[in-house]
Formats: structure tokens, C-alpha cells, sequence
DNA sequence: AGCACGCCGACT
DNA sequence: GTCGGCGTGCTC
């Protein structure tokens, strides 16, 4: 029997079993396998009679299923994923199970578990003191609530004590499929163009997929939510994948709310034994609908009927180590697999889903009213050439957001870079903090105090005199979120500043809770990316962008998409209620044609713009990439492995390049280069690979170097 | 990857 | 004389 287990190796291995494992199939099943000197959990590929009898054959030590834990679809997808990523089949099997899977864990009975109140409990209720357990104990007189229950949450600690004596009491049951949600036609109120949008979604006959372009504050989530519903009543489930930003939690919540029935999680936040839970429930058909984050794409579904991509353009659907699979472009190919429709869903489409559109592989359905009373804001280019600036912001800017604030709005300034400042330098040489690893000045935090590298985290307090010329002359250069707020909350001392980046915002709802903390009073928000997204901001009346000049000018082809994209997200966050909203961008480049262009023409200006010269330059969508990666302490050894690698490529179809250092050449300590592969027939590139991946991964080289080979790249770091 | 084997340099 | 450096082979 063939096996294949979670190692950087290509191939499979074979295995005897004996009799008394039973008969069922194999394929699909995990299996405790000797291996070396260690044990592994594989999956059995092949079935027994299928590999002749060889005595000399180690046995397997354990079959951990008796049936596959991969669904038919998923079983012959995630081989295809294998294929394509030109990865181990067992590293993709492994990536795709839960961890407790992963580990070798059983699949516990599918219970759910539900708290009573006990007779002692009732006895008590009357005289507790603590107003937690007194409101749990309340909420348990009126009927036993499922663990999972909205009311029940954050009460885990009250729950425990309670247990503890004796007032409650906690029943397993098994799990069954939650009650259909009693929604009768039309409960949504949706405008002519979202129930257009529904209406086509819902007439979609098998596998159809669906682009669905909506400016922000047009209601995508109303069209996926009715097309969720409509999926549900005919007996079905829809998994909605969302992006990695924190914000899962609320949006279940939401999900919940709308639909009326439980929604089950998937992601980061939750423990290994959640997930499996989520993993069973959906496995076995006791859910409807599982929202989660990237790995949610390998979800099993017992009975598809609909896959929704939000946000569709977001780059966290990528994964950047291990198995870097693309969520969003596996989540077509399942729908194809399925034969169910799969929405995507964005305000700033990506290049690759517009050009899919055009071409007609992808139904186009656009959102261009904003539901409600919202209006579109009003975008201005400023020019800040020769003028004074203070912690990045010019008069003018600084003006209107004390006009803002005293109008009762709302102010966010959105700058890309977070910590104090980006550079610490000496006045009197030119000498700036680097970091020893890698090819990076260290940013500057907690106000000139200490250092920090974002690249490889390296921390270590500011040195007082200039380490090159001793004189006491070093700087802070450049503005980071951190600076910004300092002079914020100086300059506008009767409201609240609040920063949000990575820095100030690590815990799971420290950003819903930050966003709560301002509420509707006048107040400034300062942050990165993060701001981009979260809770809606009605009192919002100024957006203003800082610092963008830096990311006009970099050199992967991707940049500009990039930056569009969070700057149409950023200004997107204006205007969404009632408060007509203003969009500031602060640039020395006012003529930049990327900015002319998003602020005349808007997203799809910009998007023709650079499909085109995507067309031109021979980029994707245009045609189809791999990057080669290899780092090692020193430079020789991945420039040798690369080229080499490079060597072994003959069709002229495709196109090599390299190999070249990383733009980031240095980092934690490791030289990086790269190879580029592409081509514009995507048949060629996949053959070509397949015929070297295989010599890569037998040759000498590789074992100096660590290389990973990286297929349809997002960064090009 | 992870581990064992094995062949050369600087330590008790 | 050994401890341990990491180059090389191997995992059914």
C-alpha cells in the first residue's frame, strides 16, 4: 500500500498492512507508519491489492480511519493542488486537515455541549452576589443554552466557576443539523442592482463564477447573505471565506444576526479542538454555513451548494511559507469540483479577477450606488511641495482637521508605516541605525528610545551619541503612526487620538474595542493599514493619507495595484453615512499619473490603465510566473543552486531570468536570490516544472541553500 | 525535514 | 587519545 507523509520528498512510500485492519478502502485514510527512525501520520494513497506483496516491506503500525477524512472532491482537488504547486502530495494532505488531524488525533463523537441550571443552582439564584453569575444563572433559568450560544459569550470563567459548585450542569448531546432558518422571501431589502445581482447568483445551475464589483458601502455583504440564504432553504451549505485582519468574530456575528441560524468559525483565533469541531460539523452536514479565513478553502462540505470569497482582491488569501497555496484561486477550482457557484466579492478587483471577467470566464455583476443615504466622498489631491510640515501633516491639513473635529466629525490619518519613525540618523555624519541581519534601517519606537527591525524583529534600545562620530547629534527622520499620534493628541488635546496598527492592536478585539472606545464623539484615529477595514464609522468626515510617495515608486509590478487598491479602501471609509465625507491625499507628487488617474477616473480607470501596460510589459494576467527562491548564510551557495537551476529550463516558451538578489537581499542573517520563470502558456511552465522540480529536489546544491519554489507569486520580495 | 554515519580539527 | 564540526546518504 502506498503512503504518502508529511516530508519535503516527492514520492511515496509502500507499506505492508495484515489482515486484521479490516477491509474497508484505504485511499484516503490516515495511517501511523514507521519512517526512519521516527513514526509519521500519512495518508494511504492506493489501495492494498493495488502494490504487489514484497517481504521486505516495514508494515503500518496503525490505520487511524476507517473511512477517508477527505471527501471525494477534495481528495482528487488536493492532488491536482499538489500538482500544480508542484509540491509533496503529503505536505498538501497535511496542510489541508485540522491540527488535530494532522497530529494524528481521533475524531471524537460529534457532540455538542449544552449548560443547565442545577436544583442546587435554582436553590442559589436568589442570593448570588457576583452579577456575572447572577445574569448566567438567570439566562439558564429560562431553558438550557447551547455552549456556543451569542449570550453565553466571554462567560467561559463564570461558567467554570459555576460548575465548579455545582449550580450548573453540562449535558453532551450529539450534534445535529440546526433548524432552517424560518426567512421568507425578500426579508433582506435590497436595491434593484443587489437583488439583480441576487437573482443572478441564484438562477446559477451548477458551477458559475461570479465577480461582484461593488463600490464600497454597496451592500456585497447583502447579496452574499441573500445568495447564503437561498442556498440554506434548498438544503445546502455555503462556505464564505473572508480575509486574515482580525475581524472574523464579528462578522460570524453579523452572519449569525442576518440569518438566523448558527454560523460556524474557522480561524486563527480559535483553538485546534474549535476548528475540529467546525471541520466535523461541516463534514457531516450539521452546519449550513462555515465562514473562516485562508485554510477555511479546504473545508469539507457534506452537502455544497455555494462558496463566497470577500474581499476578494486581498492578499492574505495567500500563504507565504510552507504549502503557499492561493485560497481564492483554490476556492475556484473546488467550486468547479463541487459544481456550485462562487461569488467574489470587492470593491478594488484584482487585475486577474477584471481580465477573468472581461474574457468572459467570470459573470460580471456590479454594485455602483451606495446603499442608503451614503454619498461618494470627495477625493483632493495635496500638494505639500515647500511647505512646512509638522510630523508629516502641512497647515492646510492640519486646518481642516480641526474643521472637521469642530463640525463633530470624525478624523482618520492613514499612514503606511508604524512605529515612531522609519530611520534614526546623525545630523553631523549621515551614519543611520541599520539592522545587523538584515538590509533595513531599524524603525524607531517608544519615542526615540528603542530600535526595532520589522523585517526580522531584532530589538534593542537607541544608542545616545552617533556609534560612528560619538557626537550627540542623532535624529528621528520621517514620520510613523506612533510620532503622528504623539503630535496629534499635543496639537488636538480635547479629543480623543487613538492609534491602530500592529503595535497598539495585538489582541484578538483590542481593534472592535478601540473603535468602540471612540464611539460617535468627534475624535482622530491614526493607524496603518489596519484602518482600512473594521467597523463602520458614521461620523466620519475626513480621511487623510500620508506618505504614499514612497509606495509610487517601487519597482514590483504589483505596487501600483497595491497601492490603488488601499487608497480606494481608505477613502472608502468615508462618506458611509450621513456625513458627507472628504478624502485628503498629501503628496510632493501632485502630477503622479496613479493618483490623476484613481482620483478623475476612479478604480477602473486605474484598472484599464494597467491592464494595459501589464499587456505591454508581459505580466500577469498576461502570463503566468514561478518564482524560485533560495537564502542561505552566504551568497555563493543560492546563486550556485539558482543557477544550475536555470540550467536545467530548454523550451523557449518559456522565459527565465536571474538569478537575481532579493529586493531585500539581506534578511535575518540570510543572503536571498531569485529566479523568474515565466511564460505566457501556462501548459509550458507547469511542464517545464514538472520535468525540474524533481532534479531540485535531488540535487546537491539544494542542501546548502533553503529553496522554495513559489507558483503565481504575489510579492516579489 | 530529521537522523545516523563518518571522516578531519582542537581540546582534556 | 576523544568530542564534535557538518558533508552525505537514506527514509518503504
Amino acid at each position: 500500500m502506498q503512503v504518502v507523509v508529511p516530508r519535503p520528498m516527492l514520492q511515496a512510500f509502500d507499506y505492508s498492512i495484515d489482515a486484521s485492519f479490516g477491509n474497508g478502502p484505504w485511499a484516503g485514510c490516515r495511517v501511523r507508519v514507521p519512517f526512519g527512525n521516527t513514526q509519521l501520520v500519512g495518508v494511504a494513497i492506493s489501495e492494498p491489492e493495488e502494490t504487489a506483496a514484497d517481504a521486505m516491506l516495514k508494515p503500518i503500525d496503525a490505520r487511524l480511519d476507517a473511512e477517508p477524512v477527505f471527501t471525494p472532491e477534495l481528495w482528487a482537488n488536493l492532488g491536482w493542488l499538489a500538482r500544480y504547486l508542484h509540491m509533496p502530495l503529503g505536505e498538501v494532505l497535511a496542510t489541508a486537515l485540522p491540527t488535530v488531524l494532522r497530529n494524528g488525533g481521533e475524531i471524537p463523537p460529534q457532540t455538542e455541549t449544552f449548560w443547565q441550571l442545577s436544583e442546587s443552582g435554582a436553590t442559589a439564584r436568589g442570593n448570588v452576589r457576583g452579577a456575572k453569575q447572577k445574569q448566567v444563572l438567570e439566562l439558564l433559568a429560562a431553558g438550557e443554552l447551547a455552549s456556543r450560544d451569542p449570550a453565553l459569550e466571554d462567560s467561559t470563567a463564570t461558567l467554570r466557576s459555576l460548575l465548579g459548585k455545582g449550580w450548573i450542569a453540562r449535558v453532551e448531546r450529539p450534534l445535529t443539523a440546526p433548524a432552517l432558518p424560518d426567512l421568507a422571501e425578500g426579508a433582506f431589502a435590497l436595491n434593484d442592482e443587489q437583488a439583480a445581482a441576487a437573482d443572478a447568483i441564484k438562477a446559477a445551475e451548477g458551477f458559475q463564477a461570479f465577480l461582484l464589483d461593488g463600490v464600497t458601502g454597496s451592500g456585497k455583504t447583502e447579496v452574499y447573505l441573500a445568495a447564503i440564504r437561498d442556498c440554506i432553504l434548498s438544503g445546502k451549505q455555503a462556505l464564505v471565506l473572508v480575509p486574515e485582519i482580525g475581524l472574523t468574530p464579528q462578522t460570524v456575528r453579523r452572519f449569525e444576526k442576518h440569518l438566523g441560524i448558527p454560523v460556524h468559525a474557522f480561524h486563527s483565533g480559535m483553538t485546534d479542538l474549535a476548528r475540529l469541531q467546525t471541520w466535523q460539523a461541516a463534514n457531516s452536514g450539521n452546519t449550513h454555513v462555515v465562514l473562516g479565513t485562508r485554510s477555511a478553502v479546504f473545508m469539507p462540505l457534506a452537502r455544497p451548494g455555494l462558496i463566497v470569497i470577500d474581499e476578494a482582491h486581498d492578499s492574505s488569501y495567500k500563504q507565504l511559507d510552507g504549502i503557499r497555496y492561493n485560497a481564492h484561486d483554490f476556492a475556484l477550482v473546488r467550486a468547479r469540483g463541487l459544481n456550485v457557484p462562487i461569488v467574489m466579492g470587492s470593491a478594488t478587483p484584482g487585475m486577474e479577477d477584471l481580465h477573468a471577467a472581461s474574457q468572459g470566464r467570470f459573470t460580471y455583476l456590479r454594485l455602483s450606488k451606495r446603499a442608503g443615504v451614503a454619498k461618494p466622498p470627495r477625493v483632493r489631491i495635496m500638494d505639500v511641495r515647500k511647505q512646512a510640515l509638522e510630523a508629516g501633516l502641512s497647515r492646510d491639513l492640519i486646518g481642516r482637521i480641526r474643521g472637521a473635529l469642530d463640525a463633530g466629525g470624525q478624523v482618520l490619518v492613514f499612514r503606511n508605516r508604524r512605529g515612531y519613525a522609519p530611520v534614526l540618523m546623525c545630523r553631523d555624519c549621515g551614519w543611520s541605525a541599520q539592522c545587523q541581519r538584515c538590509d533595513a534601517a531599524m524603525t524607531v519606537h517608544g519615542h526615540g528610545r528603542r530600535l526595532q527591525c520589522h523585517h526580522c524583529g531584532a530589538s534593542r534600545a537607541a544608542p545616545t551619541a552617533c556609534p560612528n562620530c560619538n557626537n550627540l547629534a542623532l535624529e528621528p527622520q520621517g514620520q510613523g503612526t506612533e510620532r503622528i499620534e504623539t503630535f496629534l493628541a499635543d496639537h488636538f488635546d480635547d479629543v480623543p487620538v487613538i492609534r491602530i496598527d500592529r503595535g497598539s492592536t495585538q489582541r484578538k478585539d483590542a481593534m472592535a474595542r478601540h473603535f468602540e472606545t471612540l464611539g460617535d464623539a468627534p475624535g482622530i484615529l491614526v493607524g496603518t493599514q489596519m484602518l482600512a477595514k473594521g467597523h463602520d464609522l458614521p461620523k466620519l468626515a475626513l480621511v487623510a493619507v500620508l506618505g504614499i510617495d514612497e509606495a509610487l515608486f517601487s519597482t514590483d509590478f504589483r505596487a501600483s495595484e497595491r497601492v490603488a487598491q488601499l487608497l480606494i479602501q481608505v477613502a472608502g471609509r468615508a462618506g458611509r453615512a450621513e456625513i458627507p465625507g472628504e478624502v485628503i491625499l498629501q503628496t510632493h507628487h501632485p502630477d503622479h499619473p496613479l493618483l490623476n488617474t484613481l482620483v478623475d477616473g476612479g478604480y477602473h480607470a486605474f484598472a484599464d490603465a494597467e491592464l494595459g501596460l501589464r499587456e505591454a510589459a508581459g505580466f500577469p494576467p498576461f502570463a503566468h510566473m514561478a518564482l524560485l527562491r533560495a537564502e542561505a548564510k552566504q551568497a555563493e551557495p543560492p546563486r550556485a543552486f539558482l543557477q544550475a537551476a536555470r540550467r536545467l529550463f530548454d523550451d523557449p516558451r518559456v522565459e527565465v531570468s536571474g538569478p537575481v538578489p532579493a529586493p531585500m537581499q539581506k534578511r535575518a542573517g540570510f543572503e536571498r536570490m531569485q529566479l523568474f520563470i515565466s511564460s505566457k502558456d501556462r501548459k509550458a511552465l507547469h511542464a517545464a516544472l514538472d520535468a525540474i522540480v524533481p532534479q531540485l529536489y535531488a540535487s546537491p546544491q539544494a542542501r546548502k541553500v533553503r529553496w522554495s519554489l513559489d507558483i503565481d507569486p504575489i510579492d516579489l520580495y
